[in-house]
DNA sequence: ACAAAAAATGTAATCAATTACATTTTAATT
DNA sequence: AATTAAAATGTAATTGATTACATTTTTTGT
């Protein structure tokens, strides 16, 4: 591998030139640019990203923290993630946590070996063994830390899940069930709240036992619907907090005799690509999944290079899509 | 931030030593031993990773190419690569390459900037400009490239698209449509193999027009099966090629009026979390897509530190998972 | 108690770029 | 032509760890 050194040489200049030359080409006049260029090329000099990171004190790099690469929605984010990254010459790094604090906290380290310049957060948790180490440039994407002054991207789940109780209810269903994500989630507090929000609104009262919790996976989905459909009286409506265990929901109602929409309306959130594909189609809650990424990496970048971001808390929108799984009660 | 200096001027040694209590912790006495290690407490000394990796001329890291990490399948073997890294200790850098040919060389140029030590390849191309410059550890895993000698993590699709065919043939269907993915995929030329394998084994001739393509999404498999469905006298069982086309698929076929599996029979390939969910169940080809991920690090590893990969094609198996998508044709 | 061998530790070079500062060259102004 | 300013280029320090080799200390065997 030619260095900068092998260049200089054959150009005839010092390596300063040839520095300047890639990083500061109107530095150099036109005729020493020539000289290095054709060095570069006859020599296939490619600069060493890690002797320029080493000195420059970066790494260009940035740390994805996901609790389940595998969940359609997040891949999504990452998605956008990865495109602002690249377009701002950044790499990103995987670090799957499935959730485990230990896992956070090994990559968010990262940060400190300077093997990373900065971290998106998808999950709920300060990965940080002291919570005042939150210094270094850290974005939270999705689902926030209720109380950290960490900066965010988030939609407004309490009043999407207040939109789409409100749809509920207006179809005439007063005993609806809830499958609700892990009892720690921001975002999954915030959608009950939004849910007993319109209940209040509409003068019903929120019944405990209708709240059944799943894992955001397809089988939790179903296995909370089964719970929630043996009931002597079953509820008329189930408001799920994502698709899959809405699929998974709708999947079991079938399976137990239920017709959706006409038994039983069953409703996601996300609108994750099957949600349209879906019999029936699925009524959920649209969330623009790719620009939660390019948001957070864009507000990474101003906090990794001091720039005051315009906004630390991103409210990105969001779409109530009403579907065919949601129907008139009976 | 302390630097190793700073440790050696507490604990009193040098540098040296405290390089050596961290990697060869036997060289050193138990009582420099602890005098560094309690010196490294004081100062919460972290070693540099990224000094080190200059130093020691390698960045622990690896690049995986996927052309869409939406993709449940791609999301799944990437876990696996993820896991096995960490386990390596090796971190994971993501290149989203939407199958574009530029977006490959320039990750794949990591590795000659030191960037990254090796690559996995997810899809079915050179990431080369110069085909001779496949010089560099890399593993292409999923979808390979015919007639090169990288190593390969890849499924026996000939014979599992001749199994899928087996049995929708033994379900007395003979006009069979194909929904395949693009024309220069290497794992679409394999399984299009099996199925004519299957057809001629049967006695049966294959129509091209019969073959129609599709992107491995959701909507190109709808659209593929109107085509299809649409001809005067369609075909009784579709194969799809991927899950997603295969759901895409039925759901065309209902809205159009047909019966799955009455009217017609349609399977996917892979086996993604939805097809067990989905209404009727997905007949498929199961695919153990976390062991694509980590058995492909794992030839990586040992491609990257020099030693002889036990072998350097992997074949994983697959299975026929017989759901309620496919039945006997009427 | 001494020599030889083994273990522990220290010194200083090294990795490949960037960049502050010094020096040289060129251009502009009178 | 001389002076000054501006542009171009060069010199050498710097980044933080690793490690070959040198030196010192400890252990072993007699």
């Amino acid at each position: 591998m030619a260095t900068i050194r092998d260049v200089s040489k054959i150009a005839g200049v010092s390596v300063a030139t040839v520095s300047r030359t890639l990083s500061k080409p109107d530095k150099v006049s036109e005729k020493t640019r020539k000289l290095v260029n054709d060095a570069i090329k006859q020599t296939n000099y490619k600069p060493d990203i890690l002797a320029r990171n080493f000195r420059t004190r970066k790494s260009s790099t940035i740390v994805v923290l996901v609790p389940d690469i595998a969940n359609p929605f997040f891949s999504r984010v990452i998605r956008g993630i990865e495109q602002t990254a690249q377009r701002l010459g950044y790499a990103v790094l995987l670090g799957d946590t499935q959730g485990l604090r230990e896992r956070e906290i090994t990559y968010a380290n990262m940060v400190y070996t300077s093997q990373a310049d900065g971290i998106i957060q998808l999950d709920c948790h300060i990965p940080f063994e002291d919570k005042n180490d939150c210094t270094s440039p850290i974005v939270n994407a999705c689902d926030c830390v209720r109380g950290s002054n960490m900066p965010t991207v988030q939609l407004d789940n309490v009043a999407a899940a207040k939109e789409m109780a409100k749809h509920i209810i207006s179809l005439g269903h007063t005993d609806i069930g809830i499958i609700s994500g892990p009892e720690n989630s921001t975002i999954t507090n915030d959608r009950l709240r939004g849910f007993k929000q319109s209940l209040e609104e509409a003068g019903l009262s929120y019944n405990p036992a209708n709240r059944m919790f799943g894992d955001y996976s397809l089988p939790s989905g179903a296995m909370a619907a089964s719970d929630l459909l043996s009931k002597p009286i079953p509820p008329t409506a189930i408001m799920c907090m994502n698709d899959e265990m809405a699929i998974g929901a709708i999947r079991q109602a079938k399976k137990m005799g239920f017709s959706v929409p006409d038994d039983i309306s069953v409703t996601g959130f996300d609108d994750i690509s099957f949600a349209e594909f879906f019999d029936p189609p699925l009524t959920t809650i649209s969330q623009p999944a790719e620009e939660f990424g390019s948001n957070a990496m864009e507000m990474l970048f101003d906090l990794i290079n001091n720039k005051e971001p315009e906004s630390k808390n991103i409210l990105l929108p969001f779409n109530l899509v009403i579907r065919e799984s949601t129907g008139n009660k009976k």
